[in-house]
DNA sequence: AAATGACCAAATTCGTCATTTGGTTCAGTC
DNA sequence: GACTGAACCAAATGACGAATTTGGTCATTT
């Protein structure tokens, strides 16, 4: 059973924590372990015990932030199934890349923050398969055999098209390019009303609602597994 | 009156040609005056009778590929004044991001093929000034009073979203990111169906088209003008 | 008037090498 | 068995002077 190294040490846990600040603070570049050591009140060495490489606590760091946003999103969607719904979906997946430093960060390929672990296999692998495309692929599906999107459009166009509508605004909300001038308040309310203008009306009938929450509890619970299995201890 | 250089002199043509040449090839870092001079045919103080440096001349470059993209769009307009319409205006104009590789280099931020020109300021107001958010700005409006964009919608909003979904697209066809991972065949089209559903459907009075066009020929030919100012010789 | 190319100062590159840095290990302590 | 920190060593750094390159100028030529 996978587990992470800081349900079962309180070490792990701080270096985690001293690791997360520092780079928050002054990106990786440069970030030596004996400063996370420092900073955790650890020694060197025991940073080695719980993960087999610096590159691993790293991509260990963001790993967690992916499974944050998970565990996040699982709750919501139990709470109120609604929540499966394009219109309130989206909104809700821009705010959480906004929320969480690393997923933004990779979102928007900050090098000053992440350095050469942008483009480095294993985060690449990361967000290909949690990335929004990824999504996008699994869910719309679901949304067309439950009635919460137009059907009168081929499939590969709407999701192409839908694409574009999430990674633009992921774009305008992350980044801080002077080409995105317009900016607005309440920009999940505007996500929300383009969504659905993309898909258009959202007609579910009886327990169509309840059974997209339900494909995408289960879908996030597979993803979850292979997440956590990818950054849990290798014992 | 401002005239470009390959107006009055063959050798500026052989120039600027040379230098296209060389930057599309190779990039801008590490290519000298002395290479454009050498495949021009020219001696390198004669590229300095036509510019004053060499960053004018590569600023200049890319500077008339937006001539090019505006001169075609404007001739397009006269020829059908239908291409004014949101669902045709936006599908050509993520074409012709694509079409000319200097725009496009600087819509991706492509460091290898234009070196720090891309974060240079000079460049930067091309974009802010030229950019898809600055166009958006002056046709939204347009579109709107010529029963061409739904108007039951906030302004601000509706921009958001269709800055959002242009960004999306030019992101999507014009970068390489692995994100991306879904694609399709017509993006014109798509791109057509998107916005016409983020915008509503059409409905222009007898017209409405031809005002639409005429308003947005009018703004071709201010931003012409100024944008030939920025990049003539400095008599 | 248009074009040239030798010329120069400033910047860049190169090669070399002593020094430091920093990820990782492991023998030993608590 | 969790943890330490001294020790190891491959890789990075930086100093530094020499050699080369290169953007820009200008007296001269065509």
């Amino acid at each position: 059973m996978a587990v992470l190294a800081e349900q079962e040490s309180g070490s792990a846990a701080r270096i985690l924590g001293a690791a997360r600040e520092l780079v928050l603070k002054r990106g990786v570049k440069g970030l030596t372990v004996a400063e996370i050591a420092d900073r955790a009140h650890v020694a060197k060495g025991t940073i080695y015990l719980h993960w087999s490489t610096r590159e691993d606590l790293l991509v260990g760091l963001f790993g967690r932030d992916f499974l944050a946003e998970h565990d996040e999103l699982a709750e919501l969607l139990t709470a109120d199934p609604d929540v499966a719904r394009p219109s309130r979906l989206l909104p809700l997946l821009v705010q959480a890349t906004i929320d969480h430093p690393f997923i933004r960060a990779l979102q928007s390929e900050d090098d000053d923050l992440l350095g050469v672990l942008t483009q480095h296999p294993r985060s690449a692998k990361l967000l290909e398969n949690l990335g929004p495309a990824a999504l996008l692929r699994v869910a719309l599906p679901v949304w067309r055999r439950h009635h919460l999107a137009r059907t009168d459009w081929s499939f590969d166009d709407q999701a192409y098209a839908l694409q574009a509508l999430l990674l633009g605004f992921l774009n305008t909300a992350v980044e801080r390019r002077a080409l995105a001038i317009i900016s607005v308040d309440e920009p999940a309310q505007v996500i929300s009303a383009a969504v659905t203008a993309l898909l258009g009306p959202e007609q579910p009938g009886p327990g169509d609602i309840q059974a997209t929450a339900d494909a995408a509890l289960a879908e996030l619970a597979v993803r979850r597994a292979a997440l956590l299995e990818s950054i849990a201890k290798s014992d």
